[in-house]
RNA sequence: GGCGCGGUAGCCAAGUGGUAAGGCGGAGGUCUGCAAAACCUUUAUUCAUCGGUUCAAAUCCGAUCCGCGCCU
């Protein structure tokens, strides 16, 4: 933990991608009075707020949303920077007197708000182009074989020693003065309460093909259109973004329409179940079921759990 | 009707006598600075069907069914 931790308290709502977390935080939080801190890694992007389901202008209007729009889709972003946004925030909440509801579905922010964040140096763009060429000239095991050559203590701590973004973390650090890897890698969030929307699968499905139709009826390729026209190229994440990558192929003509929007949806659901099992497994989740309820009642449950549980604590 | 080619998992597909590669998809997981990322595990008791040859058949032979192409 570091000096200038602020440590505060906020009410959590996770969940999977079209759960409904955006309607539900919104409305509590007009109700509230609250702040909204949006810990989704793709809602930090300017210009890319269809395909995000990013909250509307009205909704934003309404509410005083933080961690939206913080760069532009050319440039990368990371953990860290989105905890300096949520300082932000809670620093303005505190002087306001405002309460902050966290929504998102980005489980490393979310486990990086409940856990604090180690004091560790950002990756510079020269040590990573550095292991990212090793990387291409001898694949993962080029990687691996350099992590053992320094430090094997180091690479039997990785549970996952095929992921070459993690080794190229651990060398990452090593090249800048880390010997050891951290103590908290590994921990999970047990103590604190955080709620979450449950939907059951095939109702999220339905809801997922539905929204990605949405997302190209309200005009989807005329938006990438406009970032490739204004950025060229897009940052590596940004333009990996489900349903940016499959428009930028489909204005591209590499891709139909018909199936980048089958593409578009395949890869949501697999993003959506891989939130279930990060949110299943790395923290505590009280469940509130998202459907077969009316917004009212589901709004009215997520608010009785909040006071149930009280607001969590926050380390940022 | 004749001739030719083909039929292997939900999909694509390798295998042409020695006991079913691989990819996609699905399912289950991992997780502290790219996370909408990256990675791991798992997924066909059986190869269109029936019969035959053989110690041994997805592989060879015969019949049947289905698909595609060409010819009449």
């Amino acid at each position: 933990m570091n000096p200038s931790a602020c440590n505060a308290q906020a009410y959590f709502l996770v969940g999977p991608t079209a759960a409904g977390k955006t309607t539900v935080a919104q409305r509590l939080a007009e109700s509230m009075g609250a702040d909204i801190l949006s810990a989704d890694s793709m809602l930090v992007y300017q210009g890319m707020n269809i395909g995000t389901a990013k909250p509307s202008a009205a909704e934003q209007s309404r509410v005083r949303y933080w961690g939206l729009d913080l760069v532009e889709p050319s440039e990368s972003f990371s953990v860290a920077r989105f905890i300096q946004e949520a300082r932000r925030c809670f620093e303005s909440a505190r002087e306001r007197g405002v309460t902050v509801i966290i929504a998102g579905g980005t489980g490393l922010y979310i486990k990086a708000l409940l856990n604090g964040l180690d004091e560790l140096p950002d990756p510079s763009p020269e040590i990573r182009a550095r292991w990212q060429a090793v990387l291409e000239r001898d694949g993962v095991e080029g990687l691996r074989t350099a992590l053992a050559a320094r430090n094997p203590a180091w690479l039997q701590v990785l549970a996952d020693p095929s992921n070459s973004r993690r080794l190229m973390r651990a060398l990452e650090l090593m090249d800048s003065g880390f010997s050891e890897p951290p103590q908290s890698w590994g921990k999970r969030s047990r103590e604190s309460w955080v709620t979450g929307l449950e939907v059951p699968r095939d109702v999220l499905i339905q809801r997922i093909e539905l929204r990605v139709n949405e997302m190209y009826a309200a005009g989807l390729l005329n938006e990438t259109q406009a970032l490739m026209a204004r950025y060229g190229a897009l940052s590596e994440t940004a333009a990996g973004a489900i349903g940016y990558a499959e428009a930028m192929s489909c204005l591209k003509g590499t891709l139909s329409r018909a199936a980048a929007v089958q593409l578009t949806i395949q890869r949501t659901r697999q993003l959506a179940k891989r939130q279930m099992t990060w949110f299943r497994h790395q923290m505590r989740v009280f469940w509130v079921p998202g459907a077969g309820i009316d917004l009212d009642a589901l709004v009215a449950k997520v608010a009785e759990d909040w006071m149930q549980h009280g607001p969590q604590s926050v380390v940022c």
